[in-house]
DNA sequence: CGTGGCCTAAACAAGT
DNA sequence: AACTTGTTTAGGCCAC
């Protein structure tokens, strides 16, 4: 097993086995079975860790309702034909979701306490995906709904626009009213949900029985009516202009802007008129052949599960079992509010992401280069993953499963997963010690960190320290004392530990250079230069973990950097992509970094709380020379505001660790700020 | 087969 | 004296 790993470590990017792999060491067989989990959860995504947490946090209350959801048609399941045996009733894909009802709490404790075995951890998290994917059809379903009352309301419209003016204006203003009526309904049901009256239980028959099954039209023609107060009035008026509650629906075909919205629409028609609701569905089998409640010969009626052999038994199936009543117009409602949830998360989510893109819409030269970096929504490097998926994936294990992962973004976007497995699964992190520890010390605000400061980090963010202390801290100390890279720094206090970056890099870079197959593959694979010290693109897999931090990034940006000032260099821009670039051998990041004459000022520790003094070099033709430049502390403002400067300057930091903070002035305003010393970069 | 990297283990010293 | 911190050495595994 160790043997295949590192056969494939060597066919795929020999260099990164070196990095991070290399720490394998004792770990391999560990690692070799945690393997499959940790590929499982991560996937790369071109979202930002931000983003990616964002949208964590929306899947987990997606996946709570999305439970609640098949809770409550397991419920009726249920009671409808055998009582006794809810478990046997529940749908496959409940029982599937039972790990859901884990909160994310709960799944943490018995992680910790290890209750799970990381195959179990794996399933754990293949369910979760399934759910999502199950939720992604849900949504679907209830969009197109949406599209195929969009539609009609639209014809409707079309055919009735001889209507005076009068009516449009009242439409309109109806069509307000609607939104109101819907964000109120919104706010209710949220709140509802936070009253546990939407509530999540595992348990069948609790509220949440009466919230679903037992809701009848009245009670919910009730709650409708709380929730919206005056407003149902006015949309049952509303309802005069054209057909039954369709005119409700109406409303909708105003805001295709705000999808969001609409989907309450449905739900007015909901209560206005059932056969609305059974018209679009009818549409909506007829129009898409696959229809969106039925994939691989399961209906995927919220609960139902049934098999089916054809499409032709499914829609029996659904006209039967899925009739207009009570139960479905209940499970429909619920749907709809998962939906809602999910649409307003989700458009937040694309806001901000939007925002991000927005903002990090700058070069496109950095933006590829940092594919673990939080700033990169963009996705050059996509295509890596195809190669090296192949050839990683099944060999190496978690850090292989990263690299594939995370240059794979669109697979997935949970980055941020990583750190939650280390953190709570027991699997040793596939990383060197050195590399943990220059994260651990990195991450860390200034960028120091005494020896139990650093203990805690590891215990914090890897479960798998949380045991055999006496071992790893031994090996902690041992891996302090015995690189140069990381540097005692007497203080106050006692002493702390900081981190040499460029000692760091220098880390056998020769042997590294001296595999041109290697570095063939590290080129194809990552997109990093074969000058790049093993350890550090093995924190490159490891950047996977401290995303959470936006101040900590890793390797690749400081790639990303080079590789950044190479293109510059080389006047190439407005190359979107780096990849051509990165496959020649000859032009490793590191190297172009060479290229760049940094005149350091060493910091004088005792200085460091003043202004930095500037040092700015770059004797490349192409640039803009040096320029001094005081950086008060994070004093953006003074960035210059010349294209194409480049401004190095110690990092500001207490020990004159040989950090340095590189600025880049793009055309056209851009700038990219690289902290040398963190590795990181930031798009400004 | 040698080299180098990483890991674990352990001895030891110095400081708290 | 016990514990922590830091250094150093040694042996083993692995990839190249």
């Amino acid at each position: 097993m160790m043997q295949e790993a590192g056969t494939a470590e060597a066919t795929s990017n020999g260099t990164a086995k070196q990095n991070g792999v290399a720490a394998e060491g004792g770990l391999r067989d560990i690692r070799s079975k945690s393997a499959t989990p940790s590929s499982d959860i991560t996937a790369a995504t071109l979202m930002t860790l931000q983003q990616q947490q964002a949208l964590q946090v929306a899947r987990q209350l997606l996946l709570k309702q999305q439970q609640q959801q098949q809770q409550q048609s397991g419920s009726i399941k249920s009671t409808k034909s055998s009582e006794k045996q809810p478990a046997l009733q529940v749908p496959v894909s409940v029982a599937m979701m039972t790990p859901q009802v884990i909160t994310p709490q709960q799944m943490q404790q018995i992680l910790q306490q290890q209750v799970l075995s990381p195959q179990q951890l794996q399933i754990l998290l293949q369910q979760q995906q399934a759910l999502m994917l199950q939720q992604q059809q849900l949504q679907d379903f209830y969009k197109k709904q949406q599209e195929q009352l969009h539609l009609q309301l639209l014809q409707q419209h079309h055919g009735s626009k001889q209507q005076s003016k009068e009516v449009s204006t009242q439409q309109l203003a109806f069509q307000q009213q609607l939104l109101q009526v819907q964000q109120l309904q919104q706010q209710h049901l949220l709140s509802l949900q936070r009253q546990g009256l939407l509530s999540i239980q595992a348990n069948h028959n609790l509220p949440l029985h009466s919230l679903t099954q037992g809701v009848i039209p009245a009670e919910l023609q009730q709650l409708w009516k709380e929730v919206t107060g005056t407003h149902v009035k006015e949309e049952n008026s509303g309802s005069n202009n054209g057909h039954r509650g369709l005119d409700l629906s109406s409303a909708s075909p105003v805001p295709p802007k705000s999808s969001l919205l609409n989907q309450h629409a449905p739900t007015n028609g909901l209560y206005g008129s059932h056969t609305l609701k059974r018209e679009s569905s009818a549409l909506d089998e007829h129009t898409h052949h696959s229809h969106s409640l039925y994939a691989h010969g399961v209906c995927k009626w919220p609960g139902c599960e049934a098999v089916f052999e054809d499409f032709q038994s499914f829609l029996k199936h659904l006209n039967n079992e899925h009739a207009l009543d009570d139960r479905s117009t209940a499970q429909c409602r619920v749907q709809m509010q998962v939906v809602q949830q999910l649409e307003l998360q989700l458009a937040k989510d694309k806001e901000r992401l939007q925002a991000m893109m927005t903002h990090l819409h700058v070069n496109p030269l950095s933006l590829p280069q940092t594919p673990t970096t939080p700033t990169t929504p963009l996705t050059p490097l996509s295509h890596h993953p195809t190669v090296i998926t192949p050839t990683s994936l099944h060999s190496v294990g978690p850090i292989r499963r990263r690299y594939s992962d995370k240059y794979s973004m669109p697979i997935s976007p949970d980055i941020g997963q990583n750190k939650e497995f280390y953190m709570n699964t027991d699997v040793r992190p596939p990383f060197t010690y050195a590399s943990l520890i220059r994260q651990a010390i990195l991450e860390s605000p200034e960028r120091q960190l005494t020896l139990n400061e650093i203990y805690n980090w590891f215990t914090r963010m890897f479960a798998y320290f949380r045991r055999n202390a006496a071992t790893w801290k031994n090996a902690v100390r041992h891996n302090l004392s015995l690189h140069k890279c990381f540097v005692r720094v007497e203080n106050v206090k006692g002493a702390v530990w900081t981190v040499d970056e460029l000692e760091f890099q220098k880390r056998r870079p020769q042997k590294i250079s001296g595999s041109p197959a290697l570095v063939k593959n590290i080129q194809t694979n990552l997109g990093y230069g074969p000058v790049l010290p093993a350890t550090f693109q093995a924190s490159m897999a490891e950047n996977s973990i401290p995303l959470y931090t936006t101040a900590s990034i890793g390797s690749p940006t400081l790639n990303s950097l080079a590789n950044a000032i190479r293109e510059e260099m080389n006047g190439a821009m407005d190359h979107g992509n780096s990849n051509g670039s990165d496959s020649s051998p000859g032009r490793s990041p590191l190297s172009a970094m060479h290229h760049i004459s940094v005149k350091e000022e060493p910091l004088d520790p005792e200085e460091h709380e003043g202004p930095l003094s500037l040092v700015t070099a770059n004797h490349s033709p192409d640039f803009d020379h040096h320029r001094d430049y005081e950086d008060d502390h994070g004093n953006e403002d003074m960035l210059p505001d010349q294209a194409r400067n480049f401004y190095l300057h110690p990092v500001k930091e207490p020990f004159g660790t040989g950090g340095l903070l590189l600025h880049i002035a793009w055309p056209g305003g851009i700038e990219t700020r690289v902290d040398t010393c963190r590795e990181s970069s930031t798009l400004i």
